[in-house]
DNA sequence: GATAATATAATCAAATTTCGTCACAAACGC
DNA sequence: GCGTTTGTGACGAAATTTGATTATATTATC
């Protein structure tokens, strides 16, 4: 189905799974990415090299000391493999004429990244990794003006809610950074949030909410909306029973993102 | 469909790319880009020696150490040293408590790089590469929104004008592609120039167009003003005489930036 | 501790990628 | 205009990576 990684990809592949997991069998590496256990033993012992883990029988643990990054690449590095598979299950649901909202945040990043170039769909978003993403691909891609926040590549603010009041949208995708059945979907910022709902006020259609499962039952600082049934979930398996329960009690529709090989 | 980019728009795209995945396998740009994997290498190549990326088996990662990269985009420019310097020189104009127009391109991007951070100023673009410039560095920068012009990096449309009829600025900087005495300062896409006479307009305070002397005598497609000594041209010392005698007739102020002694 | 089970190391052939060279085309300078 | 420079693709040779196989080492179980 996909194509091989080249090597220097497989080993990220491998460093962000260790980022996780701290331990990790080469077995279940090599099952997932798809090669022979040998190569995986040597991108051990080349990772090993260069000092980020540590190997072990059967497979590596994470070297205990290593460089702390910078922030927003702390952020990008949560459950990467997680929001790949949202992004790629949310991307899915988008088709052919569609006009959508999609905010900022790194899991709405990867609904960006794998959204089908060259059929005529429209984007709408304060999100700028949005424009790198995309080349002349033959989809419009419609940016909202806006204060520019360096810590999520983003815009917000009176020139955005100016220009969404201009636009509706069938389909919108909105990424949080908390959900709490007490205090419903929540941001850090509030010129953020405002965006949010206003994106929502305006989508005659599906509205999608993409969080992986770390952010049930936190609570950020400005409230978007409250769990509700016209607020689908997209998710990954990660989400706990409890959780799956009281979002079915809401009839809260929740997509699980999986179309994944292994377990691991 | 596309017609080929030439080889600094597809090192520019790369780094883009790069500047987003970190890692990149030459089969995909070579089949993304529609260009032989051997013009991909060559790239690659080029684009290490600059200190840019690291090269790999099978493609290429980002190089970590990012901190020295002011170099890395100008070479690919044309007259990127004189780009420089007029960029130096227009920045050196703005003061603090500023608040500045800047359009789109690439002398109007040296213009931004070269700006002193830290000091209250509040930069008004629609030059997506701002935001890959500005860090939290004090600034403030405020980006108009629009359709995205991938050619430019940069946003125009209903969006753009609509934020713009909203704000003011004391100070503006337009980068134009053609000056010519008979047809003016001109740009190539209508909505560009739309939107810099809109930027003029709402300008109470000086307006300088910026243009290396290349530009002299080229006439693009769409006119954004007649030359006018209301806007002040910086340009570079390769200016021939015949043009300087023209706009000292016509009482436009013209500065050099020049202050530098190498020539390449 | 002995033995079985499993993981690792070593080696080699096959596949892939890169390198070096060439010929050709386009752009440039005069 | 013409010659030069630059960029591009193609081809074979060289280098690297990969998976299979076998031998060796480590862990687990009794």
């Amino acid at each position: 189905m996909s194509k091989p990684l080249i090597p220097a990809q497989r080993r990220e592949r491998i460093q962000e799974y260790l980022a996780l997991h701290k331990i990790v069998a080469s077995t279940d590496l090599s099952e997932w990415l798809g090669v022979s256990e040998a190569t995986i033993r040597r991108d051990l012992e080349w990772m090993e090299e260069e000092g980020f883990i540590e190997r072990t029988h059967g497979g590596a643990i994470l070297s205990q000391r290593l460089p702390l990054e910078p922030e927003y690449r702390q952020r990008a590095m949560r459950c990467p493999e997680e929001k790949r598979l949202i992004g790629l299950t949310a991307a899915a649901q988008i088709e052919e004429g569609d006009i959508v909202f999609i905010n900022s945040g790194s899991t709405t990043t990867q609904i960006i990244r794998h959204i089908r170039r060259g059929s005529g769909i429209t984007a709408i978003t304060n999100n700028l990794y949005a424009a790198l993403e995309f080349g002349e691909t033959g989809l419009e891609l419609l940016l909202l003006g806006g204060e520019y926040q360096h810590k999520s590549n983003s815009v917000a603010g009176h020139f955005a809610i100016d220009n969404l009041s201009q636009v509706y949208a069938n389909k919108a995708f909105i990424g949080v950074d908390g959900i709490s059945p007490r205090f419903g979907y929540t941001v850090p910022t509030n010129v953020e949030a405002e965006l949010m709902r206003m994106m929502i006020d305006r989508t005659k259609g599906p509205i999608y909410v993409v969080a992986d499962h770390t952010k049930w039952g936190v609570v950020s600082n400005f409230e978007v909306a409250p769990i509700h049934k016209d607020l689908k979930l997209i998710t990954d398996e990660g989400l706990d029973e409890h959780a799956r329960a009281d979002l079915a009690a809401r009839t809260v529709e929740v997509i699980i993102a999986s179309a994944y090989p292994a377990k691991i």
